[in-house]
DNA sequence: TTTAAAGTGTAACAGTTGTTACAGCTTCAA
DNA sequence: TTGAAGCTGTAACAACTGTTACACTTTAAA
């Protein structure tokens, strides 16, 4: 799930003249302080955002109140890109800094403008947003996987294949139970019981694979 | 969810000259019959294919060996072409005919061309992907809600906020809980609740709201 | 019209998950 | 070192959904 995206870098050099960016080009940089709310879901999504600087979150709240982890968002990367052409263009989701950050804005119109001078931008942009509907199908998989240890060996397999049979997970159970949208203590019983049978172990966030066999029977 | 898209019609005119195709533009047309599989999940996905005529169902394969329906597909529309460009460029579904089909095949290094010598087509292929994204959040969104009353109730004032309160589905009710992803059993009680709380009506596929503001509270 | 197939209503029961509560363990800062 | 706050393990119980089965109704084809 990582480093998928092109280099947004090139973004840096805006304004330098001569860069391939049209000298004209208009645009605007905003700064935000830490734990900032920046776009709120529904807000309207009229311009390209670039998370130029820091790192920002992505959570929808789904329509019984829960928070649903979506994703953590490192600089440089755009924001929401592809609703600035759809037809609602509304943000989806809720964008809240976990540090100070540096917004680059970009006008619709002059995207369009950008993506016609610069046929390696447009590849850029659609390559990005590719892989921003490869990201919400895989979601939508793994949230239509009904059990928990379903849910579990899912995940743990999409890891052990791009990583070893041990691997170190970046979330502690609780945002583990937020991402697979369960209750903590149901995610923790459905993992004593794997562990207790021999599927995996775990040690703090290391999780190794003992019996792929059995974990794979998980998703029948 | 309908005439979200921009028409892809223009498409039938391909190869006529004149009309803002490049004349030597490379294409092939594939024609298939019904109930036929035209495309797999995980199928390589290297050309933009788009459904001249017919109609085709998407359905992805949930690792529980469970179908979960996703949407069915009427001509003309491009089939998973935000998928041509990303990363791990496979189908994330199959596609099953649901009578004949035409389909037209671009291979992608012409799209890119195609895209760069026409703007037009550039903004209509955006705008697609980008509502495309959207109908995925929306998904997302319904799936997040845990309830089968939820995802009814937010399923019904979706639907209330873009007609009246009175509507007809064109879906049945196997086909409905097989859309929100539970049992048909499940469903047929859930409404059933509802109905002898007066919260709804059914008759048929026809649906009434009769209390808007206890569905609402099925949503907390 | 007849008949088979598809769709719907319902019930009993099993299985999984959520809720709530609490104790032990870590971590980090004062 | 010592709290205090956060994280994890566990248990009992409630709530919800899935499974299976069957009768009934509707639809569409012969």
């Amino acid at each position: 799930m990582k480093n998928i995206d092109p280099e947004w870098n090139n973004f840096r050099n805006i304004g330098d003249g001569g860069d391939g960016f049209p000298s004209d080009l208009q645009y605007s940089i905003k700064f935000h302080g830490k734990n900032e709310v920046i776009f709120r879901q529904g807000d309207l999504c009229d311009a390209l955002n670039i998370l130029m600087t820091g790192s920002v979150k992505t959570e929808m709240i789904t329509e019984n109140g829960n928070l649903m982890g979506i994703e953590i968002i490192n600089a440089p990367r755009p924001l929401a890109p592809a609703f600035l052409f759809s037809g609602n263009n509304r943000f989806p989701v809720d964008v809240t800094t976990l540090e100070e950050v540096e917004v680059l804005r970009i006008p619709k119109d002059e995207v369009i403008r950008l993506m016609t001078a610069q046929p390696d931008f447009m590849q850029q942009f659609l390559t990005h947003n590719a892989n921003r509907t490869q990201f919400l199908t895989n979601r939508l998989q793994l949230l239509s996987i009904k059990t928990i240890k379903g849910k579990i060996a899912h995940f743990l397999l999409e890891q052990a294949g791009e990583q070893g049979d041990t691997f170190t997970l970046n979330r502690n159970q609780t945002e583990l139970a937020d991402f697979f949208g369960v209750a903590r203590p149901s995610l923790a019983r459905s993992l004593s019981e794997m562990i207790e049978e021999n599927i995996i172990a775990v040690n703090k966030r290391e999780y190794s694979i003992l019996d792929k066999r059995k974990l794979r029977d998980l998703l029948l």
